[in-house]
DNA sequence: ACCTGAACACCGTTCAAGT
DNA sequence: ACCTGAACACCGTTCAAGT
């Protein structure tokens, strides 16, 4: 299949929902296997959200008794940490090269939160998991090559990680609670409609914060317009930039700091 | 200058769970208040954990009936955001000192940590929350006051405030995940027991990660014993030390980075 | 071998009724 | 005014029974 979305420098233009739109021909009478269950809940996660995510309604979703969805998946967190690992299936992050480290980083945290964009609270599942298993340490270990070959010391290669996938976790999980907040504003009276209406949002905001009192709140009325009105995708290169400025300053040949490894 | 120790004027000896240890006095029949049933809330927490924390739990904690509860509280969902205000009751964030900017953002980080660890499952509920209520909001200025007061250009300080809180949830979250694994592993005929027994489960990362395959995971055994052997506080300082010196970057006056404002 | 049906022990929330 | 009791519409998980 060849998604290779994987490290495009190209800007992601998020929020696009990526619709399934699976072959959903024959729905009927496939046999029912662990990969048809993960499937159905990525479709019910999308439709409802994570609290709407039941057994229950998975097995609706297959037309199926819930019982049926224990012969393959062993429990909810089960099926949860298998959907976690599907969304980075075929994931890959390229051979390092020394020269270009702080490129292949960018591109490597677009890309993870392009993918946990692409379903509805995806980030709320993955901060629940560690990395740690068969299929996502490859990964790790890809990531951990990246900041080797760039030069920095052991000491912060080991926590470099954990800080980009966290960050970007926490920011996508933020967007996600945005989202929510202006889709079930706009959809008050028919909440199945819910369309988002963004900038409606980001103006209430404003107004919230220009009708602070200016003489507690003065930096708050200051950088609201950066902190509501910017794009996601700017406000996730800022704090990305600064983590691999901090990285970069770790580096030997760089003036900030010492190596000290 | 400045060598990586850059981080040690206090350690805050972490893991302590602050044992509630309030007036449990006279449970009887005092009157049913907001503040009682947050208070039961959090009990239950420490007790059961969020995914044990239940309406029924709390009006079981009081002595009450489940539908007591809402007339004190209107959701579960608001109740778990009066936690998470009062967690930040009385927080304090001390006045900009320009010199010491960098000084009192760790110190600001490590204090976030520890009230987040004070109460189990605290980070996860803090991830679920924007800080942007009236009781909280007054804490968002101080920080953004922080960031201005060193001199950091408006849009560097608009993401950093956020960079920081995610980092110490994000961080904070993935202890509380190996700590509940361990005492799930320690606990495993009595449960309610559960001794985490810290040690033990490092031990077993580091044997699984000696297991892996040498040529396919170089850097992860290379690394492996500086990922789970370090003590949570050296590793939570090092994430931390690499923000800030992200941070310290945009500073006009350094010579790392162009001040790009 | 694979799925169904029914049950168990829970949930959050509402609301008439009591005191 | 404040709380109870009962109900509603859900949960995750198990397990004997069917085919």
């Amino acid at each position: 299949m060849a998604a290779d979305d994987t490290t495009a420098p190209v800007p992601p233009s998020p929020w696009e929902r990526e619709r399934p739109a699976r072959d959903r021909v024959s729905t009927a009478r496939a046999p029912l296997t662990r990969e048809r269950v993960v499937e159905a809940a990525f479709t019910v996660l999308d439709r409802q959200g994570l609290d709407g995510l039941s057994m229950r309604q998975v097995a609706g979703e297959l037309g199926v008794t819930v019982s049926a969805l224990y012969a393959h998946v062993s429990s909810k967190d089960d099926l949860l940490e298998l959907m976690y690992t599907r969304l980075f299936d075929d994931f890959a992050i390229p051979e390092p090269d020394r020269e270009r480290w702080e490129e292949q980083l960018r591109d490597f945290a677009r890309s993870v939160r392009r993918r946990l964009l692409s379903h509805r609270d995806m980030a709320r599942i993955s901060m629940g998991h560690v990395p740690f298993t068969a299929e996502l340490l490859p990964h790790v270990e890809s990531l951990l090559a990246l900041f080797r070959a760039a030069g920095l010391p052991d000491r912060i290669a080991a926590e470099a990680g954990d800080l980009i996938s966290t960050y970007v976790d926490g920011f996508v999980l933020e967007e996600g609670i945005w989202q929510d907040r202006a889709a079930r504003q706009a959809g008050d009276d028919d909440p199945s409609l819910s369309r988002p209406d963004w900038r409606e949002m980001a103006g209430e905001m404003q107004d919230y914060f220009a009708a602070l009192p200016a003489a507690d709140f003065p930096h708050l009325r200051a950088l609201s317009g950066l902190m509501v009105m910017d794009s996601s995708d700017d406000r996730f290169d800022i704090g990305l930039e600064i983590i691999l400025r901090g990285l970069a300053s770790y580096l030997p040949d760089q003036g900030a700091g010492a190596p000290d490894a």
